[in-house]
RNA sequence: GUGGCCAUAGCUCAACUUGGUUAGAGCACAAGAUUGUGGAUCUUGGGGUUGCGGGUUCAAUUCCCGUUGGCCACCCCA
């Protein structure tokens, strides 16, 4: 506390303790996109500004008043990552990865940035976990990559046993497509005939960039939202409804379907079908993920046009849902908790060295392990062992080193048992199996 | 960027309303009762410039102003 240096506001130190629930989270991302052939991208935390501003948009937000912006000493304009999408598309162009394949399917964990105010579930450095469907086409089914990218995110918070999610699901292309300045002049003449009806905010927005109006929070201009006559400014396409029946055929109980005509997503990019989720466990800040279609964002960086979808996962926010949602999820973890005892004098090297060879190949087989310093008070160790819940403690001593043997006691029973050097991953692999969930 | 609430030990909080000797408790940490057998109990101990700066006062953790930080909401987004 009486710390001379301290981090900035918004950019929190992940410790011991917490540290666990990321890597078993990154562990399941990692196991969960393999399993739909998703290959990991990692690009670096500087880019160009200009990369951000051609893709993002100018007036948005996140651009002219979030980015962390700056010139290095070559003068050069740089910017920290608000999002990931823009950077994997500039890795894309960059390494021609389009040339030795047709399509992409790219994921990604890491550390975004943007200067907003905290608050609960937002920070200025915060991570998300993201898939980008890159130039996947079907002549047959132009909504096959959309149908696909809502079947992977929706599978994976599946996976993770997360509950009550609401999914909301909308159409932009005729809305940000060739179309745009026709359907928003529609919808600008719409408001402008209800003007008094509207609060201030969206009156400015009316010029500004309509669409803004969606996010309004007071009722009266609400009302006048739902009453907005869609099907004269942009009627939904036969395609798009039957992609909305196929998609919520495939979904279980634990996630509601919704259209929402005023789910216009705040980054300029995006051109087609576009998604939300949203968690009620959540507070004000409640999109647990979001994406959608980006089919113009390659030529718009001088490439050649390349339709691609994708969507990112906030994971702090995923980690808090978890947290409320699924506490038992991470406690599997404990179950293969073992914990490494040396009672030997402090001067034997060779033996402790020893038992860190052991434990390192427990820990290749899954098991989490706590190599404690050498002391030779055992009641210390048990004590130790049992605050930080491990299920065994691997006991070594003199009698251990004479005999070349590993007493082993379960934590749980108490029991103790005699093993061999060498047949110890064994006899706990064994012994944990019944231990393991499904 | 705007607004509301808050700031005391590593953590959770007392004391502040009505200013008054060395700012307390629980948890956590350390040592011992117990020199190779844990979770309990008991004893003891370490730990604080009361976020920071200024003002009022004989006297400020307490009242006032500023500042920094935190939480929450707006805005926006994951």
């Amino acid at each position: 506390m009486a710390s001379q240096y301290s981090s900035f506001p918004g950019m929190d130190d992940i410790l011991p303790g917490e540290i666990e629930k990321w890597q078993w989270l990154e562990e399941k991302t990692r196991t969960a996109f393999a399993c739909w052939g998703f290959n990991e991208i990692r690009t670096p935390l500087l880019e160009p500004t200009e990369l951000f501003t051609r893709s993002i948009g100018e007036t948005t937000d996140i651009v002219h008043k979030e980015m962390y912006t700056f010139k290095d000493r070559g003068d050069r304009n740089m910017t920290l990552r608000p999002e990931m999408t823009a950077s994997v598309a500039r890795a894309v162009i960059q390494n021609g990865l389009l040339k030795t394949n047709k399509f992409l399917k790219l994921f990604y964990t890491g550390a975004m940035f943007r200067a907003e105010r905290p608050q609960a579930g937002r920070k200025r450095q915060f991570h998300q976990i993201g898939a980008e469907l890159v130039n996947l086409t079907r002549e047959d089914d132009p909504y096959y990559a959309d149908w696909l990218i809502v079947r992977v995110l929706i599978n994976f918070l599946d996976y993770l046993k997360i509950k009550n999610l609401k999914f909301r699901i909308n159409d932009l292309t005729l809305i940000n497509g060739e179309q745009a300045e026709l359907v928003r002049s529609k919808l600008r003449k719409y408001f402008e005939s209800h003007k008094s009806k509207l609060d201030p905010d969206s009156v400015y927005r009316l010029d500004k960039n309509v669409l803004r109006i969606f996010d309004s929070k007071i009722e009266t201009t609400r009302a006048l939202i739902r009453d907005v006559p869609w099907n004269d400014i942009a009627p939904f396409s036969e395609e798009f409804l039957k992609l909305n029946k196929l998609l919520q055929e495939g979904f279980e109980g634990n996630v509601s379907f919704e259209i929402d005509r005023t789910l216009v997503r705040g980054l300029d990019y995006y051109t087609g079908v576009v998604f939300e989720v949203a968690s009620s466990t959540l507070g004000a800040q409640d999109a647990l993920a979001g994406g959608g279609r980006y089919d113009r964002l390659y030529e718009e960086l001088g490439s050649t046009s390349t339709p691609c979808t994708g969507f990112s996962i906030g994971m702090e926010r995923l980690l808090m849902v978890l947290e409320k949602n699924n506490p038992t999820a991470q406690s599997q973890m404990s179950t293969k908790s073992i914990y490494f005892a040396s009672i030997f004098p402090n001067d034997n090297h060779a033996a402790f060295l020893k038992t860190v060879g052991a434990s390192r190949s427990l820990t290749e087989s899954g098991f989490r392990v706590i190599v404690a310093e050498p002391s030779p008070k055992l009641g210390d160790h048990l004590k130790r062992a049992s605050k930080l819940g491990a299920s065994y403690t691997v006991i070594r001593g003199d009698q251990e080193l004479t005999e070349k043997k590993w007493t082993v006691k379960n934590m749980m029973t108490g029991d103790q048992a005699s093993i061999p050097e060498g047949g110890l991953l064994n006899y706990l692999m064994q012994n944990t199996k019944e231990l393991e969930l499904p």
